[in-house]
RNA sequence: GCCCCCGUAGCUCAGUGGUCAGAGCGGCGGUCUUUUAAACCGCGCGGCGCGAGUUCGAUUCUCGCCGGGGGUACCA
């Protein structure tokens, strides 16, 4: 089949026509056209001359006359070819394009009797020959397998696909927007690094040839940005990629983007009226009108209570572990017995709690086991002040205030240690060039992790992670 | 990691233990100067993911592998 597509294309060249031209100055939106004269009547003509490209998506072939439909990033634009206007040989050579040719076309303006805007082609030029035929323009395309790894394809296809993608982009642009619009500064610090933390995952390791020695890519952004509010920024945020060397799931990809930001001189309670009010702004930059209702302030629920509302336990009146098992075994909820009492808390919080919690929600307040960088609860022993933030049965932020006395913080590191060494690979290393930092003093801190990827999928209703990363990670 | 499901033309999909495996879109040829999944006429352009086995004979049955999806675990 593409033989047709290689043999029209040595056709063309043997005629003198470069099927790969360098460029088209002076190429217009097709969306411009339709602002522009979306209100004529079915039947209207008009001199407006434009210039557009795009993808040749459709044909309907008329003998002396012919409807092309041209799609560009921002829309379809119908072209309509006649014969008395373009003459013989432009004519014909038009109709011979293949669908999926890059053409450029200039053409007036009208609307045809049926009523759609169209450009009535003056000329034309091929922008660039495609020797591959494009999926199929009704069903568009389907396997998902195809979608996901030749993602062009399923831009060029699927409406839905592209819109989604550009839903993608806007929501960075407002993130950034609403963050840099309350001073926070952009920054960037290192993906390569020689020891991996902020986060209790798994790192990808990789050896850097010169300096003979292993790096990691980053699991988190959190330690470096803390050094630099030591440094005195005070406000900065980093909008990046994290790499988590963990399973895949609608939920979870292996390199996936994370923003954190922190700010010097806020709490965590802090860090929650500002997320909610940077996603009620996000949502309404983007126009969202899905089912999940963003207005703030949202609902906040301790982490005790929660459980206690959705699982019917107390964990903070069952301390240890054999008061747990045993208060959630009286609910008829058998747990892990050989689990420990935070990671029984985590258990009931992800297994009985997280999936009814649909509309946002601050959890407030988890225990200090769990959270190695949160500061000491002003009030209640043995916890921290940290929440996650959850919505559509979904986390998708993490903060707290943030840890700042060092010799509490290497106490704590002392505790991952000992998690190491009873064989926890997600357990924390031990950091002294952090440690270092903190003694040089970090002002009181707070800070917040925000998944991208999840916030996309809340604002898009996808429900994986995989629809809403360009390229996920594949086998 | 474990469990379930899937893998047929470029795309979307149907189908059968045995004559040349089908449809729509796409492609090729033809009719048509306002159509829009244009319509109409003509032409299959693939051998059924890969390998082994069962069988007189497999795309269809079995096993393994590869790829994918979903679930579950882990992930927090």
């Amino acid at each position: 089949m593409d033989e047709d597509r290689r043999g029209k294309l040595e056709r063309l060249r043997e005629r003198g026509i470069e099927p790969f031209p360098h460029a088209f100055p002076g190429v217009g939106p097709v969306s411009a056209i339709h602002e522009a004269h979306g209100g004529l009547e079915a039947g209207e003509d008009t001199e407006a001359a434009y210039r557009v490209g795009g993808r040749l998506a459709a044909r309907r072939g008329h003998g002396k006359a012919a409807f092309l439909d041209v799609v560009d990033r921002s829309g379809r634009i119908q072209v309509h070819a006649r014969l008395d206007v373009l003459g013989q040989d432009s004519f014909d050579e038009l109709l011979s394009l293949d669908l999926g040719d890059l053409v450029g076309v200039d053409g007036t303006a009208f609307k045809s009797r049926r009523g759609e805007l169209s450009l009535k082609a003056t000329g034309w030029t091929l922008l660039a020959k495609s020797l591959l035929p494009p999926p199929e323009k009704f069903h568009g395309l389907e396997d998902v397998e195809t979608r996901y790894r030749r993602r062009e394809l399923d831009l060029m296809a699927n409406e839905e696909a592209r819109t989604l993608f550009i839903l993608r982009s806007r929501v960075l642009a407002a993130v950034r927007r609403w963050l840099d619009g309350r001073g926070f500064l952009e920054v960037e610090t290192p993906v390569l690094q020689p020891l991996y933390g902020g986060a209790l995952a798994r790192p990808f390791t990789t050896h850097h040839n010169a300096l003979d020695r292993d790096l990691y890519l980053r699991i988190a952004t959190e330690l470096y940005l803390k050094r630099l509010i030591v440094g005195g920024l005070e406000r900065v945020y980093e909008l990046g990629k994290d790499f988590r060397n963990e399973g895949l799931s609608p939920k979870h990809n292996p390199e996936f983007t994370m923003l954190e930001w922190y700010e010097a001189y806020a709490d965590y309670t802090d860090m929650a009226a500002e997320l909610e009010q940077m996603v009620a702004f996000v949502a309404t930059e983007i126009g969202y009108d899905g089912d999940i209702d963003f207005a703030t302030p949202w609902r906040r629920v301790t982490l005790r209570d929660a459980i206690l509302d959705e699982a019917g336990v107390d964990v903070l009146a069952n301390r240890d572990e054999e008061q747990l098992l045993e208060a959630a075994r009286g609910r008829g909820i058998e747990l892990d017995s050989t689990d420990t009492w935070p990671g029984l808390v985590d258990d009931l919080l992800s297994r009985h709690v997280e999936p009814k919690l649909s509309r946002p929600t601050f959890v407030l307040d988890y225990p200090v086991e769990l959270s190695p960088f949160a500061k000491g609860h002003r009030s209640e022993p043995g916890l921290v002040e940290r929440f996650e933030c959850f919505a559509g049965g979904m986390e998708f932020a993490n903060a707290f205030t943030e840890l700042n006395d060092p010799d509490e913080q290497r106490t704590r590191f002392d505790q991952q240690g000992r998690l190491t060494a009873q064989g926890d690979q997600e357990a924390q290393p031990y950091d002294e060039d952090y440690i270092r930092a903190l003694e040089q003093g970090m002002p009181p801190t707070g800070g917040i992790g925000v998944g991208i990827d999840r916030l996309v999928m809340l604002m898009s209703g996808r429900c994986s992670i995989r629809e809403v990363v360009l390229f996920p990670t594949m086998r």
